[in-house]
DNA sequence: GAAAACTCTACTAAATAAGTAGGGTATTAA
DNA sequence: TTAATACCCTACTTATTTAGTAGAGTTTTC
């Protein structure tokens, strides 16, 4: 299950994603427009900025604003950032892995044999998924 | 991230998978031979059978066993019944349909967009795996 | 009837998610 | 320099979920 701080993580970063220029837009826009409590968001906007998505502006005209171009913002970057390991167990992920504590053998295991295709299958998903790829075009042209 | 309910569930599958006959299994055998707490097992054990996996036996000489052929068990209804929905938001279940309270329109957001993908390739991953799939051949010739 | 082994219901403790609160810091404009 | 603006940071709260554990009941076999 998606976790709310993902999906209004990438809200964000869409919402970013469709400014016309560089300027910074304000957490409270972001916030009221997508439905987001804004503290809430202004913690997700700041790990999305700690992990160089993002810069932000403080003082007067002040906000976020995309640090990268949308179609060089991958979401196997963001939703490691954001959802953690993509792999469902540490035992087939790429960057954290981890051996099982409970299994005996990991090339006989049939959870392993199972969960390094699901691995596989969401990594070629988010492989192939820019931030621009996720766009929806008719809001572009706005 | 997997579920520890989930994964014991596909051990236990697969622990009966590679059993030669029949013949009822205890759940302390599954549960010790697996390194899984045997109350938490009867009770995954127990989900997995009113979902028609699995049936059972009481008694002396009783147990667990596949109620069907180990490649008729599709993890996609596997995964159903131990982790949820196999869409990673309700707005691109199949079986679980609901509509986002925040996002205006469907069709224009981006994390449909992207969690559509995210659960078709899952989705393939899954029908593609029967639990015969996932068994080790090694194991099998024991 | 007793033993075996599942069935069922309820409870507990820990972890995590989803926020909220409150104060600090940096930037800009006057 | 000061005040306003808006992010930065740390901590806290509440609710939910996970991962078990406990205990009694029920069914089957001998």
């Amino acid at each position: 299950m998606l976790s709310k701080k993902t999906k209004y993580g990438l809200k964000a970063l869409a919402y970013l994603g469709y400014q016309k220029d560089r300027k910074p837009v304000q957490i409270s826009e972001i916030a009221e427009h997508e439905n987001i409590s804004q503290k809430f968001l202004e913690s997700i906007l700041l790990s999305l900025r700690k992990s160089g998505f993002l810069s932000s502006k403080k003082g007067k005209g002040g906000g976020y604003y995309l640090l990268k171009e949308p179609n060089e913002i991958y979401m196997t970057d963001v939703m490691r950032v954001l959802e953690g390991p993509i792999a469902m167990v540490p035992c087939v992920s790429l960057n954290f892995y981890e051996s099982c504590e409970d299994c005996p053998d990991e090339k006989s295991c049939s959870v392993h044999k199972l969960m390094l295709q699901v691995r596989d299958s969401a990594l070629e998903v988010y492989r192939n998924n820019t931030l621009q790829d996720i766009l929806c075009d008719k809001e572009l042209k706005k």
